[in-house]
RNA sequence: CGGGGCGUAGCGUAGUCCGGUUAUCGCGCCUGCUUUGGGAGCAGGAGGUCGCAGGUUCGAAUCCUGCCGCCCCGACCA
């Protein structure tokens, strides 16, 4: 491909929208474009790199025997009525204004749909289906580019099987084929044990990488491999250890005194005395929660605890439950149910609020003066704390959702009845999995761990072109010549070649440019080389990862290449 | 949806507080000449409803009101 007819829009300047590192390089070397929040175009040099790790999709899912459809976005709003989904999705789902019809945001019905009253022996499974197409969904907020968008590309898979054992399986191929997507891409990643939340089912895996444009947070041990998303990861701290003989119980006068911080300068003690109250509301009636000193708490872990969803109360409310105002809230005298996190356990001489402004109570022993407490895990994990499984230390970041495999169950099949039947003639819900890869996620997590200052560092794998291909000066006829030569030469033998064989652009500039765009492989033609050899001339070869460069004999070079390019 | 920021030529921006000639500068773009191994030089040129609408005023990029868009934080998120 000739630079000089291809469009390829970069930009010198940083845009002012984009802030993370794979935002700014693909709209700096010209591969998307934003067209509204959360929706972007690709450019023919991005979309290049779209087909690249589709292709490694389609490969990886065809070798545990997926089978690809074509699937429409455009959905009739009563299929997802079967599944509860309209209302589960809420105002994430689109929808159409002049039809009953919805965008859709993923396909599992429409999979059961087609799988229902065609799938229905023993003998018709396992099924492994799957789609690389445009999801929908109304994001609140997009973010970072294409790593949050409201429009995007999604390998969705499904699998199909009689039983529970039989969907194991299927879900261990997706978990193979999913590793070796992402390490032929060369994206290093980990995962992580996670919720199914919304989704339903019984089991799922997250292929997450490490980055502060991620979404996610998650807790990873080095050491062992432990990883859990922060909603459910736990953590071995210290915990209060109770004390031999329990003191009195006391009220203390605390004037202003707020924050557990404050109490402990002006009592002068440790935070680890302290018992953090937060009122939550848990199908409208209020709970207390314990924490020790600053401890958070896990919300996601109180809500799987309790079922269903908390939410924090609001000020009013915390006066008209407690009688105080959030800063001096405690358990004695707290007449609804409590909840104190593991740390505390059985703890004494503990101080708390005292459920009056301005005043605390201290010498608490929860096993004399408070009357029915319950005890379980409810903090956020640190980054520092002890490893659950091991003996060393986790460490919590953000990070990217690369690939989401689950469990389904029989949510969909029953739902939609996609029934079938077993060799005794007996009916049974089809057992599904659903498997999926945000793939212009790969494409910005690869660039997020695989860039410069200058620019894009591509492997051959994703890159958009094997080789840029330099014409240094294209007015001088001794390299217009060379140059086309060796373009036809690369390229017949089987390389992608971008050329940059503009006229009228400064050496420096194709430098800075081919940095950018970031091909494995630079070949750098000018007439200073050309000349230096009798044997036709040297050209450069400069290697975008290393910035290692060397002049090889154009009679060497496309074996060179090939030595060089080789995976 | 809450908090914060921003919106002036394709991109990046000055000017906005404190209203007043022809709206600033750089990059990019067009024409010509020169230059050609690290983001060229000279000369000439094109390009703007100052996000939109309304209001105040003799006069609005600038002040007021409403709306729209974009970014960041939060909430939300299979």
């Amino acid at each position: 491909m000739r630079l000089s007819k291809y469009f390829v829009p970069t930009l010198k300047e940083v845009p002012n929208d984009a802030v993370v590192a794979s935002h700014i390089l693909m709209l700096r070397s010209g591969m998307i474009r934003m067209l509204a929040a959360g929706i972007y175009s690709f450019l023919p040099l991005g979309y290049r790199v779209i087909k690249k790790i589709s292709e490694i999709i389609r490969e990886e899912m065809d070798a545990i025997g997926g089978q690809e459809f074509h699937l429409p976005a455009l959905n009739p709003k009563e299929i997802w009525e079967e599944t509860g989904r309209v209302e589960a999705f809420g105002d994430t789902l689109f929808h159409i204004k002049n039809r009953e019809y919805v965008l859709a945001p993923t396909h599992e019905e429409i999979m059961t749909f087609h799988a229902r009253n065609v799938v229905k022996s023993y003998k018709d499974m396992p099924q492994i289906w799957y789609q690389i197409q445009t999801k929908f969904r109304n994001e609140p907020r997009p973010r970072s580019g294409v790593i949050r968008t409201r429009e995007f590309l999604m390998k969705d898979a499904y699998s199909f099987d009689i039983n529970q054992d039989e969907q194991d399986k299927s879900y261990h191929k997706h978990d193979g084929a999913y590793r070796n997507i992402f390490d032929r891409c060369k994206i290093k990643y980990f995962v992580v044990g996670a919720f199914s939340g919304a989704m339903g089912g019984s089991g799922s895996e997250e292929f997450m990488v490490k980055s502060d444009a991620g979404e996610d947070t998650v807790a990873y041990c080095d050491a062992c491999g432990y990883s859990a998303n922060l909603e459910v990861a736990a953590s071995v701290v210290e915990p209060r250890k109770r004390e031999a003989k329990s003191e009195k119980i006391k009220e203390i006068h605390t004037p202003n005194v707020k924050s557990i911080d404050e109490l402990c300068e002006f009592l002068k003690i440790d935070e680890s005395q302290c018992a953090k109250s937060r009122v939550y509301i848990h199908n409208d009636k209020p709970v207390l929660i314990l924490m020790q000193g600053n401890d958070d708490v896990n919300e996601s872990k109180l809500e799987s605890y309790l079922g269903g969803t908390v939410r924090p109360g609001h000020p009013e409310e915390l006066l008209e439950i407690t009688g105080a105002d959030a800063g001096s809230i405690g358990p004695v005298g707290f007449k609804h149910k409590i909840i104190v996190d593991n740390r505390l356990k059985d703890a004494n001489n503990m101080f708390s609020g005292a459920n009056k402004n301005d005043y605390h109570i201290g010498g608490i022993d929860f096993k004399r003066d408070v009357e029915t407490l319950e005890y379980t895990d409810l903090r956020i994990v640190k980054t520092g704390e002890g490893c659950p499984n091991c003996e060393s230390k986790l460490d919590v970041f953000a990070a990217i959702e690369l690939g989401h495999i689950f469990k389904l169950g029989t949510k969909y099949s029953e739902s939609m009845g996609a029934l079938f039947l077993d060799e005794n003639g007996k009916e049974h819900p089809i057992v599904m999995g659903s498997y999926g890869i945000g793939v212009e996620r790969v494409m910005a997590c690869y660039i997020e761990q695989n860039h410069d200052e200058y620019g894009i560092i591509w492997d051959k794998t994703l890159a958009p072109f094997d080789i840029q291909l330099i014409g240094l000066n294209m007015k001088k006829e001794l390299v217009l010549e060379a140059s086309n030569k060796i373009y036809d030469e690369l390229t017949n033998s089987g390389f992608e070649v971008l050329f940059d064989d503009r006229t009228n652009v400064q050496a420096g500039f194709k430098f800075n440019d081919a940095d950018l765009l970031g091909m494995p492989v630079q070949v750098i033609v000018g007439d200073k080389k050309l000349k230096e050899s009798a044997s036709g001339g040297k050209v450069e070869v400069k290697l975008r990862r290393t910035g290692e460069r060397f002049d090889v004999e154009l009679s060497e070079l496309v074996e060179k290449i090939k030595e060089i390019i080789k995976e």
